[in-house]
DNA sequence: TCTGGGGTCCTAGGACCC
DNA sequence: TCTGGGGTCCTAGGACCC
């Protein structure tokens, strides 16, 4: 592949650096980037985790992901703030906006994170460092939150580069750079090297990037399958992988939600499960995708976690339909015991279009249809509360739930 | 006052077919 | 009385990402 120039453009503490910018310019004088403080969920529903974090309680030992309870031990001062994930949409859409006048390929690779492929921008825009800079300066300037952007000729190492120093930096990382750059580091700092990965390769007497690069490939190959392979290209800065156009194919929909308190009974499961199913149905309809394969997933009171799916005898995209082998897999599925977190997640989807002959066979499903149109259609209008099902009135539970922000976006994936 | 939510891809084993 | 081997599909579980 002839040489391209990929930018790998990352919001710095995004949740936390978007929540003290609203902040600042609702007129709060403190900035939270300049104390130790989180961005976190509320311990009481069971979500307290730490989402995001200020350098300052980075400085602390507080890792994205623990507990609010031990990130307290570690820093009894901590400031802790609630997500407010409409707001993160807006400031991830407003970065989105921004980097498309620079090149026509841009990559949401997640709300915080994009890929911008520079190749064909080079001719009306000048160097690939240049710009860097005038982008890095105008998002703090016009957005007020500052990135890190890394450049090179692949997304991995640009990826890579990004990472390198924080916050508001440019790095660069092409070929001749890697062994002074990449190598020196960690090997769990290397993409797609996980916390498992981690001890199988300590084993074998790899602890940098650079000794798994200089490790034998089918050595490798055999030891880790061709997850071997992968990172140990990504290791020598090995990618040929494309700055992906926006609208790719996504391959499924889910919404999961841990509830307050522990399910211990159908009933329950049920009101919750059906919650789930309608969110992820009407974000079903709105992608006019219907989907062949649905799964429930279950995660007890100890978190052990398991799931169960079954393939439908013609694509859907009907609440009513989908719900009915909801809770059939669910039945199949539960081992009776207490319950902490419910999933419903729809796989092999296709497009409506596509399907519609099969849709309007039977009359009953014509009917749900017209429905689910009717429904989706006032709470387009009128708020996502504004039509629910009797059954949750009066039981204690959220008749909408799983899902983040009002917006539909992009989220994360694991490859580039 | 303990541990979120939303994705993708890979692998292993069993069923089934020829 | 023996009992191959290749291919595909399906499901459950695991690893990784942010």
């Amino acid at each position: 592949m002839r040489n391209r120039n990929i930018f790998h453009i990352d919001a710095n503490s995004a949740y936390l650096s978007w929540e003290a910018t609203w902040r600042l310019q609702h007129g709060e004088s403190l900035d939270l980037r300049d104390v130790p403080s989180v961005v976190g969920g509320d311990p009481k529903s069971r979500h307290g985790i730490i989402l995001a974090k200020s350098i300052p309680a980075k400085k602390y030992g507080i890792k994205t992901g623990e507990t609010l309870y031990s990130a307290r031990q570690k820093c009894p001062d901590l400031l802790i703030v609630p997500p407010n994930y409409e707001l993160y949409m807006k400031c991830s859409n407003g970065m989105f906006d921004l980097l498309k006048e620079y090149s026509h390929l841009v990559q949401r690779y997640s709300v915080d994170e994009c890929f911008l492929d520079y190749t064909e921008s080079e001719k009306l825009f000048g160097s690939p460092l240049k710009t860097a800079y005038k982008i890095k300066n105008r998002i703090q300037e016009e957005l007020g939150f500052t990135v890190n952007i890394g450049i090179s000729h692949n997304k991995l190492l640009s990826k890579m580069a990004s990472e390198l120093e924080k916050p508001n930096k440019v790095h660069t990382l092409f070929s001749d750079e890697i062994a002074s750059k990449m190598w020196t580091l960690p090997v769990d700092d290397l993409f797609m090297v996980g916390s498992k990965t981690l001890p199988k390769l300590k084993r074998i007497g790899i602890s940098t990037i650079g000794d798994l690069a200089k490790a034998n490939l089918s050595h490798m190959k055999s030891y880790l399958k061709s997850h071997g392979v992968l990172i140990w290209n990504y290791a020598n800065g090995i990618d040929e992988s494309p700055v992906r156009e926006e609208d790719m194919v996504q391959k499924g929909v889910g919404n999961s939600t841990t509830i307050a308190f522990d399910v211990t009974n159908q009933r329950e499961a049920y009101l919750i499960l059906l919650s789930l199913t309608e969110t992820v149905s009407m974000r079903l309809r709105k992608k006019k995708s219907l989907a062949r394969v649905v799964s429930v997933s279950i995660k007890d009171k100890d978190f052990a976690y398991y799931s169960h799916q079954c393939a439908l005898c013609a694509p859907t995209d009907s609440t009513n339909v989908l719900f009915k082998y909801v809770k059939k897999l669910f039945n199949e599925a539960w081992k009776g015991e207490p319950i902490r977190h419910l999933g419903v997640r729809l796989t092999e989807l296709c497009s409506r279009e596509f399907y519609q002959i099969s849709i309007f066979d039977e009359k009953s499903l014509d009917k749900y249809r017209r429905i689910d149109e009717t429904v989706d259609c006032l709470r387009r209008q009128y708020g996502k509360k504004s039509v629910i099902r009797g059954s949750f009135l009066h039981s204690g539970l959220k008749p909408i739930a799983g899902g983040v922000g009002e917006e539909e976006y992009k989220m994360m994936s694991s490859h580039l």
